[in-house]
DNA sequence: TCGCAGATATGATATATATCAGAAATGTTA
DNA sequence: TAACATTTCTGATATATATCATATCTGCGA
């Protein structure tokens, strides 16, 4: 089957030690779609039937708290499980989840992913490290950005995506009102705080593209401010 | 046996569809453990051993930021498994736990809860939805308070401390810096803004005795700052 | 019981960040 | 292409919160 979760390059570890059987099922269980940028996968309040796995692209975990702001939870990057798995205690989704970038999501059946959790052990055992990890991260990132000045959480953000594209060149892929959302600042900041690191010859900036000169500095900032 | 798991009237629904035979090797594999008020159950970065579960008092989990700040990730109530369930992702402990109140926890080996996750599949499952729901809580908690203002914090601060103790009167089990540290602000801020608030008449303070005197106020506060 | 360290308390001031205002650049739709 | 909306940008100002200083109170060990 050309399209088994076997065989799939993108596979999460997390199905490596899966049997002939169980990966039929997955790939029976699964369907693969393709957002658009810009796209909305799904939306806080909905009903979760899916288990959502992040192939390619990226993707944003927003709340509304207005009619004009959003509060960014955080961003999904490739072979990441989507939705902070609360698939396994909510019966609706907290968090709205939009594509960044143009993405391709693999969308398995909740109720095929909780049959293997019943039925393997190992695979259980699995899951719930990976879970731990993705919460713990968000969890840790959050209260990481929150004892940070602005200008810090600004280098950081600048470095994550760094990470995320390996390059000190990058265009990035959110707005400077998105980045606001997931730093906790106003928009007017940001902008300032970015002409500022430019000033200081830190970073180049035009538009979406992003080259970081001096990462030195920058990663003293992102530490101390 | 008198210290038997399957009898424990403070067990967790969690283990409510366990057999003979889990319960024994449960009732093995742990040890209940008291903590005086203000004791140390664990330290960040020990090796992790056990799975915890509070059985009675109330906990505060934190991370030293420097030498005479804490932060405070959050407080565990009775019935809750502690730790954020990193156990099953870091073998390290990411966060410090220490008693507020004197404390009785039962101290699980984690080899004997990866045990019941590998051989018994409804186990698993809760344990997941059990872990979504813990993790969730604490990362709402966290967004929650970021949007607040400090009135709005201290607001939800004694709002929650009604929940933990049912009741509009109660002695606040922290200082006015561990509230600080709990909802990200300053000592000073802490004691001046429940000044106001006692000379708003909204609430009573006596040292560590808090009395709740307008709720419907104090909600809205709360919830609009 | 004294003396001391930490907690509580309050006022004055400093500072970081938000807010407001307006302009230029960019993208989008008719 | 024009018209309009949105994003980016910069400066001025307002405001919330942190910081500093100082005093009183409280609990605790010697």
């Amino acid at each position: 089957m050309e399209n088994s979760c076997e065989l799939c390059i993108y596979r999460s570890y997390l199905f490596d030690n899966l049997d002939k059987k169980e990966f039929a099922l997955l790939t029976l269980s699964k369907k693969e779609l393709e957002f658009r940028k810009g796209s909305i996968i799904c939306r806080e309040g909905e009903k979760i039937k899916s288990f959502l796995y992040l192939k390619q692209g990226l993707l944003k975990i927003y709340k509304n708290v207005d009619n004009r702001r959003e509060q960014i939870i955080g961003i999904t990057k490739p072979k990441d499980f989507i939705g902070l798995l609360s698939a396994f205690n909510e019966t609706t989704h907290l968090y709205s989840i939009s594509a960044l970038e143009d993405s391709s999501v693999c969308v398995i059946d909740i109720e095929a992913i909780k049959n293997l959790v019943i039925k393997d052990g190992s695979f259980a055992l699995n899951l719930l490290g990976k879970m731990s990890k993705i919460n713990d991260q968000i969890l840790g990132t959050r209260l990481n950005i929150n004892l940070k000045n602005l200008r810090g959480r600004i280098a950081y953000i600048l470095l994550m995506f760094r990470e995320i594209y390996k390059s000190e060149i990058y265009d990035i892929p959110v707005s400077r009102k998105e980045i606001a959302e997931l730093i906790e600042m106003r928009t007017e900041n940001v902008i300032r705080i970015l002409s500022e690191l430019r000033k200081d010859k830190i970073i180049r900036i035009e538009g979406k593209s992003i080259e970081i000169l001096d990462l030195h500095r920058l990663e003293q900032i992102a530490e101390f401010g």
